[in-house]
RNA sequence: GGGAGCAUAGCUCAGUUGGUUUAGAGCAUCUGCCUUACAAGCAGAGGGUCGGGGGUUCGACUCCCUCUACUCCCACCA
């Protein structure tokens, strides 16, 4: 038999790399516009140095589902992959990189940075696109794009400028979210809230001798003694009555003994510290507003690194932290401490380099956000980009009607440089490139040469060139020319259709795609937004490197294939539900893989015998499948209309194993070593091949194997090419009745097995109403039954058990086998069952209201509920007495 | 502090505009099986009254109120 031949273990590592050369070499991945309807999906571009994670595998396989189908549906599908500069990421990474070998950032030029970092990339950029092969991921390579690509950046550029020259761009002096260890601002998104604790230190402040009588001291609260160096002002709650009459007076700092005011604001809470507040405007955001409110000076004694500069007097060239403790101590010994006490808050961290976020006022660029966030917000109200689940309309919602202008400069040296250029007299211009800028320089100053000219230092966000992504994958040239026709890629290609993403950065992300979108193609950039859930462990802990939680994607690939990765990641996984990950959920998806390479086993060992006719079991079983399988792929085709991908899966899991291995083929498996008829062969090859395709999509690997294996097939023929198996029209009456013998014969093995018959020995059935005969040869066969009878012709001193389906009887004669007692136990379990069931449904007849106001349908159900039930009784009562007689 | 979401078998989740048998699935569990496709398997079984309380309705897992638990987002009183 050849099933002897082939190894009882479906093992991956023999076909993957094999059939995904196979697709590479044909091209099957790669789309060009043509008369089809297009399917986009353009990809989340991952990190250029990044690995692969729980997340991205989620993410992708998705992708690669909803890509898959489409090719399937005779759609131009086409899925564009690339991947992120990431600025803050990568430039950290590379200064790490440097610093390991002895070099500092700030010792070396920025062209020479910039060289090590385009070495860097070019070592360990795209490393995650060759993990998504791995996965089996079928993007349009060819299509790779890197969002500094050449063309990619000139993009970024000319967005910039067509914005300056909007008036949208404008620059300005902020509180900015500065990470002392990235170098650089990051926007409030970026900044991760964590509650820590901390002490609040109550400091002592003497008021300066003025001659005036009265309290010598204020005492404050502070968590951060390190600053009052750049204090300007106390400041007390105007109705405090504890602090009347101490506006306009002035209090000393401590230890440099500098004079500052005392002032009033209502932005103090009484009930909170002391009640009297440091004023610090250059270190704190709430500070930085009082001063403005009361016209004070700002005293930065912060530089760069978060270390302490000369404006601070003391303690200069020292780290903030370290600058903390030691400025206690100096308190401390001046008296001036007068207690300190355990303190819980929130700080900010830097999402990138985890630093304490410093406030910190510095001039950066911004984008003025109020329009662009209307219409953004419009698209999505008016459900013309739908997100999946909607539930976040709300969040989104929430977030476009209170964005603040987009901070787009970065104090880092990776990414696109920001296109202004600074003259002599400190004005500047923006344009696309130094002649540009020379030219519009030269307007107000005729003599100005190139050298003069001095770029900013600071380069763009890298959501500012990742807003651009499904426009400029397509048409770089396209953006920052909003009137330029779009080359033909672009008009195909966009918009695309689904974008499938993580539910963090819908902000960050998304929303600016769509106001992106609208400024340059005034279209929307997808249709769809289907965002995923965290993977976490079972535990529900995020997963992440420092957790060391997170398996490797890549060995779960090894031990378990590709497929059984992507089933056990999609098995349990709704839209925007955070998936619980445990790696039995990957062991199901390769038990899966197996069961199908063992149905491909059967089949294949079937000796088909021509002149064989086919028997009524195999007749009905085939009649019965083609019925269910019309009904599943109807079902599956509104799971996937609804981005239901884990309720399509499970219903095909169940379609294969169940309905298909369990049943179907048992049904018409032959006897051993007996033949086969051609005719039930061909239709099970017919199912097979229909399983196979609508199983491809999830499991590309294995279903392209088996395909080639089960039949003869050409050298360019590919699984992931064929169309996708339509429903035939189908009898929900034949299914149902089908289903009724299913419970005939779970009944009798039941039997079987609470009585310990051996499956091995034949039983008999007495049968009365209900079940069409066609399907006895189906129950004789699955049931091991050796004869069939009508109820009536029973003998009345055979004992036996029995069971009802829907309304017809069945008995088992079973001999001295049988318990009277326990039968009678059973009987009388149901019968009291069914008559409070019975009473439940009397209860709603016989309320005027119910019959009165419900539909006539639900009345109806109710009566055919109420006859049945009775109907029931009725025969369990008979049986009682019957087996009470013996 | 403000807002949102969720709460259904041991676990992970469905339950589609309140009404087809007093709730479904997968996994896990238990029982019996090495039955020549598959022990990564086969056959069978048990298990929840839908977080608590109140309300609307002829009827609620499904709608409303409230409490509790958890999660997330936003803000952040030094």
């Amino acid at each position: 038999m050849v099933f002897m031949e082939i190894p009882a273990k479906y093992d991956p590592s023999l076909t993957e790399d094999k059939w995904y050369s196979f697709w590479l070499q044909n091209r099957y991945f790669h789309s060009e516009p043509d008369a089809r309807e297009p399917y986009t999906i353009v990809i989340p571009p991952p990190n250029v140095t990044g690995v692969l994670h729980m997340g991205h595998m989620l993410n992708n396989t998705l992708q690669d589902v909803l890509v898959r189908r489409a090719r399937m549906m005779g759609k131009n599908a086409c899925w564009v992959p690339g991947t992120d500069h990431a600025s803050i990421a990568t430039e950290a990474k590379v200064v790490s990189k440097l610093k390991s070998e002895g070099i500092e950032k700030s010792d070396i030029t920025r062209e020479e940075f910039l060289k090590h970092a385009w070495e860097w990339k070019e070592k360990h950029g795209g490393i995650i696109l060759e993990q998504l092969k791995k996965l089996g991921a079928s993007c349009d390579w060819e299509r790779t794009k890197f969002t500094m690509d050449p063309e990619l950046s000139k993009g970024v550029i000319n967005t910039f400028v067509h914005y300056y020259k909007k008036g949208l761009i404008y620059r300005g002096v902020r509180m900015v979210n500065w990470d002392p260890e990235g170098q650089t601002a990051v926007s409030d998104e970026e900044v991760i809230h964590k509650e820590t604790s901390s002490k609040l230190y109550y400091l002592r402040y003497y008021l300066s001798n003025e001659g005036k009588a009265g309290k010598d001291f204020v005492i404050i609260a502070t968590t951060r003694p390190e600053t009052i160096m750049a204090d300007v002002a106390l400041c007390v709650h105007p109705q405090d009555e504890r602090y009347f009459g101490l506006k306009g007076r002035k209090v000393l700092i401590p230890l440099i003994n500098k004079e500052i005011p005392i002032i009033e604001d209502e932005y103090v809470s009484m009930d909170f510290g002391t009640g009297c507040l440091k004023i610090t405007p250059a270190h704190d955001i709430n500070d930085y507003e009082i001063g403005i409110r009361h016209k004070l000076p700002v005293i930065d004694i912060l530089d760069n690194f978060g270390k302490l500069n000369e404006k601070a007097v003391i303690l200069i060239g020292e780290e903030r932290f370290a600058a903390r403790k030691k400025i206690v101590k100096m308190l401390s010994e001046s008296g001036c401490l007068e207690k300190e006490e355990l303190y819980t808050s929130q700080i900010g961290y830097s999402e990138r380099t985890n630093a304490v976020i410093e406030p910190r006022l510095s001039l950066q660029w911004f984008l003025k956000m109020e329009e662009a966030s209307k219409e953004a917000l419009n698209y999505v109200e008016s459900d013309k980009i739908k997100l999946i689940p909607d539930k976040y309309k709300n969040t989104y919602k929430h977030w476009m009607e209170n964005v603040r202008d987009w901070c787009i400069s970065r104090q880092l040296w990776w990414g696109q440089r920001i296109p202004a250029w600074y003259l002599p007299d400190g004005d500047f211009v923006v344009a696309s490139n130094e002649n540009e800028a020379l030219e519009l320089a030269r307007k107000s100053n005729p003599s100005i040469l190139l050298s003069d000219l001095k770029q900013d230092n600071d380069v763009l966000d890298t959501w500012f060139s990742s807003w651009l992504w499904p426009i400029s994958v397509f048409d770089p040239g396209k953006p920052g020319f909003p009137d330029k026709a779009p080359n033909s890629d672009l008009a195909y290609y966009y918009p695309t259709n689904d974008l499938v993403t993580a539910p963090e950065i819908l902000f960050f992300w998304v929303a600016r795609m769509i106001m992106a979108g609208h400024e340059f193609c005034n279209d929307i950039p997808f249709r769809n937004v289907y965002l995923t859930g965290i993977v976490r462990d079972k535990l529900g802990r995020k997963m992440s490197k420092s957790l060391g939680n997170s398996p490797d994607p890549i060995e779960l690939i090894k031990s378990y294939g590709a497929d059984g990765v992507r089933v056990g990641m999609l098995i349990c996984s709704n839209a925007g539900t955070d998936i619980l990950f445990d790696e039995s959920q990957v062991e199901q998806g390769r038990n899966f893989s197996n069961k199908i390479w063992n149905a491909y086993r059967l089949v294949i060992g079937w000796n088909v015998e021509e002149s064989l006719k086919q028997n009524e079991k195999s007749a009905s079983a085939v009649k019965w499948f083609d019925n269910i399988l019309s009904q599943s792929i109807e079902t599956i085709n509104d799971h996937f209309e609804k981005f239901r991908i884990s309720d399509a899966l499970m219903l095909i899991y169940k379609l294969f194993w169940d309905d298909f291995c369990a049943w179907y083929l048992e049904i018409i498996k032959p006897d051993s070593g007996a033949p086969m008829d051609p005719d039930t062969y061909k239709a099970t090859m017919g199912f097979f091949d229909k399983l196979l395709k609508i199983l491809h999509p999830f499991m590309p690997f294995i279903t392209e194997e088996l395909w080639h294996n089960l039949e003869e097939r050409g050298e360019k023929e590919s699984i992931m090419i064929a169309m996708q198996p339509a429903a035939k029209p189908y009898s929900p009456e034949y299914i149902k009745s089908f289903e009724q013998v299913k419970e005939v014969i779970v009944n009798i093995r039941n039997i079987r097995q609470s009585k310990a018959i051996s499956p091995k020995n034949p039983l008999e059935l007495y049968i009365k109403g209900g079940l069409s005969p066609e399907f006895y040869p189906i129950i004789k066969k699955m049931a091991n039954i050796s004869e069939i009878k009508l109820l009536e012709s029973r003998a009345d001193n055979n004992s036996g058990s029995s069971f009802m389906v829907d309304t017809a009887e069945f008995f088992v004669p079973l001999g001295d086998l049988v318990n009277t007692e326990e039968e009678l136990r059973k009987i009388d379990a149901e019968i009291e069952h069914l008559t409070g069931f019975l009473a439940s449904v009397n209860k709603k007849l016989s309320n005027e209201k119910f019959v009165a106001s419900a539909p006539k349908a639900v009345v109806d159900i109710e009566f055919k509920k109420k006859s049945d039930a009775e109907t029931k009784i009725d025969k369990l009562s008979k049986l009682k007495n019957e087996l009470l007689k013996h």
